[in-house]
DNA sequence: TTACTGACCGACCGTACGGTCAGTTTCATA
DNA sequence: TATGAAACTGACCGTACGGTCGGTCAGTAA
């Protein structure tokens, strides 16, 4: 189920600078900077803890690296969309299925990002929407906006609000994916795309002009 | 704009003690767990770092207390709620407006909360389950399920997925406000209540049977 | 063979950590 | 005013932290 991470292919590096990359995001992720040690690190890479600091300059240096790796990879994915030429609305589908299938399948670096970027830190959330997140959302937003122009979204809604509105369904639920576990009503919980298809079906039939009656049975 | 936080004011509790516990809930909320030192909690309560150890048994009991504080809060703050006698659409909003107002007024509290909730931590996550979301999150889904049966939800839905998406939605904007300040676009971060209205309003014209033309301009 | 480079290691340094303890101050009550 | 409990402190302990340093070893080019 669990697809590429971070370091797990790194071409031009050493097979111990791999490992180092791959065992810190695993780490980072799980416990955050603060709860993993230089020593931790190496222990899980099967290097010595010398060797980390061959490779960084420092624990902050590694994690920066890492971030900077989840970064180009949230990026790239996003690249990807917003290029298709279906429809408005099963386009937003699309998106919202993708991105939350990201989320699942860079599970941990997915994790990293989000901890740094909802921390509540000034400086971490800058450094987030400066090298990541923005472009993203903007994109989004301008396509929202389109979306309105041409008649599809309701004109009266802030295309912001609902730019925020599809992130921010999809991060929650990858968030309480534990929470979710202790709700066995929610039949949702263990399908990712089942998820994401009510999410956007509730979401649309809000935004969308003219609602979509018989669509569903 | 910041009211009253745990260990502000603690009936039986020494000055240290109430010291100690609002200095706490500061630092743990802002630097987590791994990054408060015995030593920063001392000093930031104006205590030795012994007079803690007197109080509290070890740094995972301080933890703990404030945790349950938290708890305690949101639980008291949720009964209040949901028991209003006015119309269904209205007593949604009301909760939204009341779920937001809460998180942003007891901002320590409710960041410390979501950490521990949305860690990913089956433990941790448990835990909150248990103590504190538990009883709300399904309070929120009867209510849903009762608005399905009355006639005034779409059958179709989920109601538990619905209700993930009403507390989801407004974490969401909570833990994202330091992000939203990068966005000059949104004109809703500043206003707490105005974010709210036009959520609940895009879920809601998602969720109603029947959607309500005319409502607005 | 020599000289050099990058990957890598074990031992070590100063510091800060969580936690303990003997002892002092404060203060309500007898 | 004597007493005992609770509030509180400074000095200290063992440990683990981030980071450094001297050095080994394999590969490689001259």
């Amino acid at each position: 189920m669990q697809a590429a991470e971070v370091g797990s292919h790194c071409p031009g590096c050493s097979r111990g600078e791999t490992a180092i990359l791959s065992a810190a995001v695993k780490l980072f992720a799980e416990q955050g900077f603060d709860g993993v040690s230089m020593r931790g690190v190496a222990q899980a890479a099967g290097v010595s803890k010398s060797n980390i600091y061959h490779h960084f300059d420092s624990k902050e240096a590694l994690y920066l690296a890492i971030l900077r790796d989840c970064a180009a990879e949230t990026a790239e994915l996003v690249e990807n969309l917003a290029s298709g030429k279906s429809s408005f609305e099963e386009r937003l589908k699309e998106f919202s299925k993708a991105y939350q299938g990201h989320l699942f399948e860079r599970n941990l670096s997915s994790r990293l990002l989000l901890r740094e970027a909802l921390s509540g830190d000034e400086q971490k959330s800058k450094r987030v929407v400066d090298q990541v997140v923005g472009n993203v959302v903007r994109r989004m937003i301008s396509i929202l906006s389109a979306g309105q122009e041409a008649g599809v979204l309701r004109a009266d809604l802030d295309p912001t609000l609902c730019a925020f509105l599809l992130f921010g369904s999809n991060v929650f639920f990858f968030q309480a994916q534990e929470i979710l576990k202790h709700f066995p009503e929610a039949e949702f919980a263990g399908e990712t795309t089942c998820f994401s298809d009510g999410m956007v079906d509730v979401l649309l039939n809000g935004m969308l002009n003219k609602p979509v009656e018989g669509e569903r049975s």
